[in-house]
RNA sequence: GCCGAUGUAGCUCAGGGGUAGAGCGUUUCCUUGGUAAGGAAGAGGUCAUGGGUUCAAUUCCCAUCAUUGGCUCCA
C-alpha cells in the first residue's frame, strides 16, 4: 500500500500502481471524467500512470493551467493527425501549448499550400477523430527505436529532435492512426475534446532561426465545452474592438499616410491634446524630481553615433545617412537622445557637488523598425520617448535608480495599469559578442538594478537577452487588447557611454571621476504609451486626460443662445467644452456623443433656460443625473480631476 | 527582412471577365424634437499602383506599395 495525500492535507491509502484515474473514480465518477492530469509530488503526469511510492496529489481539470496544459497538447497531436489525413507526406516540426491554445509547426509537402479556407474541414475533421474516443497511450522507447521510427517516416525535423534527447527519456504518445514524439503529459483519450477552432496560419522558422527553414504555423485552441469556445471568441470580439488602431480613427487621435511613410504617425488634433496632457503631467512630476528640461536637434553628426557605438551596432539596418553638398559630412537621424544629453553634460566641467545632473527631453527619436515588425502606434519609426539622463556619482546610483521607479509606479497608479510585469532585463549568457563595455562594468550595473528592485519590493522576472546593447534595464511591461506584452517604462543603467563619451567630474578628492548614467522613460514612447492607454481605458481616458470634457446638448435650435452662454462660463472654467448644434434630436445627439465617450453631457433646454441650470449626463450611465447649475458641474469635475491625480 | 492573408465611396463591407452596390457618415430640404439612431432627396469610386492575358480586366496572372496575423529583430 501507498499512501496518498491530497491537497486538503487529507490522506488515503492505495495499492501500490494505482493510477490518477483510479484515485479520482474511488472519490466521484464526475470528478474521474474530468480529470485530465496528475499532480505526483510536483511533476505532472498522465492519468492513467501507475503511482508506485507515497506521494502528494494534485488532480488537474481543465480549469487549472497543468490541465491545459495537457488539454491543449492533445488537441495539437489530434489537429496533427488530422492535417497528416488531408497532406499525406507532412512533415511535423514541434506542437506546443501556448498561453491560449496551441500550434503545430509542419512542413507540407511539396507544392501544397494550406489556407484559412482549409481551417473547417481540418476542424471537422479533428473534431471526428476526437468523438472517436481513441485512447492517447505512452509508450517509453529507446533512442534507437525513436530514430527508427521517425527515420521510416522522412521526418527529419523530429529526428533532429531526438538526437537532441537523452537515451531513456523518451516518451512516444498514439492515438487512433498517429504517433509523436512527446514528453507529455496527455488526455486519456480524445473526447475530452469538444470544440475546436483553428485561429491563423503564419510562418515560422524551424527552431527560431532565420537560416532555417520556414515552416507553416497553424495556431488553434480547443475546449472541453463547446460554450467555453463560444465565450472565448467573444471575447477576442470584445478585445478587436478597444484595438487602438480602430479607435485612434474613431476617435479622431491620429491616423497615417502612405505619402508620409509607413511607421510614422500623424498626431490629430485630439490626440495631440491628449498627448500635450500626459506630456505636461510628467514634466510637472519631473520638475518635482529635480530634472531640467533639454532640447536637442534630430540630428546629429554621423560621428556622434560611432561614439556611442550605435552605429557600429545598427548603423547598416538604419536610417541611411544624410549627406550634405560637403565632402564627407555625414549626419544620422538619432536613434536615441543619450549621445545628445552626453555632450550637453559635457559642455561644462563638473564638480560632485553638480551631480547629479537629470537631463529629460520628450525627443523624438528614428530607427528603421523592420517592415514586418510594424504595428499601429505600438511599433513606429518615428516617436518621442519621455527620456532623461541622469549622470551621478557612483555613491548616488541607488537613490537616483530607486526615485526613477517611484515616479514609474506613480504614474502607472495615477493612469490605472495595474496588470504590468516588471521585468529585470539582462545580457543573453550565450552571446556577449551583442553588448559594448567591460564585463565588469555590466556585473556592476546588473547589481545595482538587482539591488533596486529588490529595495522596492517589486516582484520581478528576469530575461536574459532582453537588455540594451549599452546596459541592462528595468522593464515595466504590460499587454495590449489582443495580449500582446510591450515594454512601456524602462530603466537602465549605464556605465559604458559614460566612458566612451569620457564624461567627467571633480570629486571631493579633487580627482576627476567618472559618473554614471541612469536612462529612463516612464511612459517608454508618448506613440506606444497612448496606444496602451487607449486599450485598457477603451477610449474612456480620465476625464484629466480626455480631449473633450463635456458636450452641451441642446434640446432644439431654439436654445442654442443659452447654450453658448454656458459654454462660455464652462470656458472660464477651463473645461473642455464643445456644442452639438447639429440639427438633430437630442436622442441622436445622445447616442453619437456617448459613442465619441464624452464624460458629461449637459442638455439645455426651457426647464433650462428658465433655472439657470444645465441637465448632467455621464457617458455610460445613461439616464437623467439631475439639474446643476455650472459653478456645481464645475465642481464635481474638478474634484474628480483631483480625486483621479492624488490617488 | 521572411511566410501567409487582405486592399472596392470618408468608415464598415458585399459583389464580380461586359466600365460598380449596401449601411453608416457627409450635403441640401422638411422636421424644433427632453436623455442611445426622425424623414426625404442628392453628391461621392480610374475598384491600391504598374505591367501582362483577353475583343473586353475592377474581376484572371505577375510585380510593386500599403495594411494585417505570425516568425526573426528590437537602441
Amino acid at each position: 500500500m501507498i499512501k496518498i495525500t491530497f491537497p486538503d492535507g487529507n490522506t488515503k491509502e492505495y495499492n501500490k500502481g494505482v493510477s490518477g484515474l483510479d484515485i479520482a473514480t474511488s472519490i466521484s465518477p464526475r470528478l474521474a471524467s474530468e480529470i485530465i492530469a496528475v499532480g505526483i509530488n510536483g511533476k505532472t503526469i498522465d492519468t492513467t500512470l501507475p503511482i508506485n511510492e507515497d506521494a502528494n496529489i494534485k488532480l488537474y481539470k481543465f480549469e487549472d493551467v497543468e490541465g491545459k496544459d495537457a488539454f491543449w497538447h492533445s488537441s495539437a497531436h489530434i489537429m496533427a493527425e488530422a492535417l497528416e489525413f488531408f497532406y499525406p507526406g507532412i512533415k511535423f516540426g514541434i506542437g506546443p501549448t501556448i498561453e491560449n491554445g496551441f500550434y503545430y509547426d509542419v512542413d507540407l509537402p511539396e507544392g501544397k499550400t494550406i489556407s484559412e479556407n482549409d481551417f473547417k474541414k481540418i476542424e471537422e475533421k479533428i473534431l471526428e477523430i476526437a468523438r472517436g474516443k481513441h485512447n492517447i497511450v505512452r509508450r517509453e522507447v529507446s533512442k534507437k527505436e525513436a530514430l527508427e521510427i521517425f527515420t521510416n517516416k522522412g521526418d527529419q525535423y523530429k529526428l533532429e529532435l531526438i538526437n537532441d534527447l537523452q537515451d531513456g527519456t523518451i516518451t512516444l504518445y498514439t492515438q487512433n492512426n498517429f504517433t509523436d514524439l512527446c514528453r507529455g503529459p496527455h488526455l486519456p483519450n480524445t473526447e475530452f475534446v469538444k470544440a475546436v477552432k483553428l485561429l491563423n496560419i503564419a510562418g515560422a522558422y524551424w527552431r527560431g532561426n532565420e537560416k532555417n527553414k520556414q515552416l507553416t504555423r497553424i495556431y488553434g485552441i480547443s475546449f472541453p465545452k463547446q460554450k467555453m469556445l463560444t465565450e472565448y471568441l467573444e471575447l477576442l470580439e470584445q478585445a478587436k474592438l478597444r484595438d487602438h488602431r480602430k479607435l485612434g480613427k474613431e476617435l479622431e487621435l491620429f491616423t497615417f499616410s502612405d505619402k508620409v511613410g509607413k511607421g510614422l504617425p500623424l498626431w490629430l488634433p485630439k490626440g495631440a491634446m491628449l498627448r500635450e496632457r500626459l506630456e505636461n503631467f510628467l514634466k510637472k512630476v519631473q520638475k518635482d524630481y529635480g530634472y531640467l528640461p533639454v532640447i536637442t536637434p534630430h540630428i546629429g553628426q554621423k560621428e556622434l553615433y560611432v561614439t556611442s557605438g550605435h552605429y557600429a551596432k545598427y548603423g547598416a539596418d538604419s536610417f541611411q545617412p544624410i549627406h550634405t553638398p560637403a565632402e564627407g559630412e555625414e549626419f544620422l537621424l538619432k536613434p536615441m537622445n543619450c549621445p545628445h544629453h552626453c555632450e550637453i553634460f559635457n559642455s561644462s566641467p563638473k564638480s560632485y557637488k553638480d551631480l547629479p545632473v537629470r537631463l529629460a527631453e520628450f525627443g523624438t527619436v528614428y530607427r528603421y523598425e523592420q517592415s514586418g515588425e510594424l504595428h499601429g502606434l505600438t511599433r513606429v519609426r518615428g516617436f518621442t520617448q519621455d527620456d532623461a539622463h541622469i549622470f551621478c556619482t557612483p555613491d548616488q546610483l541607488k537613490e537616483e535608480f530607486l526615485k526613477v521607479i517611484d515616479i514609474v509606479l506613480y504614474i502607472f497608479k495615477t493612469l490605472d495599469f495595474k496588470d504590468f510585469i516588471t521585468q529585470i532585463s539582462l545580457r543573453d549568457k550565450e552571446d556577449k559578442s551583442k553588448y559594448i563595455g567591460s564585463d565588469e562594468n555590466w556585473i556592476k550595473a546588473e547589481n545595482a538594478i538587482i539591488e533596486a528592485a529588490k529595495a522596492k519590493n517589486l516582484e520581478t522576472v528576469i530575461e536574459y537577452g532582453e537588455a540594451a546593447f549599452y546596459g541592462p534595464k528595468l522593464d515595466f511591461m504590460v499587454r495590449d487588447a489582443i495580449g500582446r506584452k510591450w515594454q512601456l517604462g524602462t530603466i537602465q543603467v549605464d556605465y559604458n557611454l559614460p566612458e566612451r563619451f569620457e564624461l567627467k567630474y571633480k570629486g571631493s578628492d579633487n580627482q576627476m571621476h567618472q559618473p554614471v548614467m541612469i536612462h529612463r522613460a516612464p511612459f517608454g514612447s508618448m506613440e506606444r504609451f497612448v496606444a496602451v492607454l487607449i486599450e485598457h481605458t477603451a477610449g474612456k481616458f480620465p476625464l484629466w486626460l480626455t480631449p473633450e470634457q463635456a458636450v452641451i446638448i441642446p434640446v432644439s435650435e431654439k436654445f442654442n443662445e443659452y447654450s453658448k452662454k454656458v459654454l462660455n462660463l464652462l470656458n472660464n472654467y477651463d473645461i473642455r467644452t464643445s456644442i452639438d448644434e447639429r440639427n438633430e434630436k437630442i436622442g441622436r445627439k445622445i447616442r453619437d456623443n456617448e459613442l465619441k465617450r464624452i464624460p458629461f453631457m449637459f442638455i439645455v433646454g426651457e426647464k433650462e433656460l428658465e433655472t439657470n441650470t444645465i441637465s448632467v449626463r455621464k457617458q455610460g450611465e445613461g439616464g437623467d443625473l439631475g439639474n446643476l447649475t455650472v459653478e456645481q458641474i464645475v465642481e464635481i469635475i474638478n474634484n474628480e480631476i483631483k480625486l483621479q491625480l492624488n490617488k
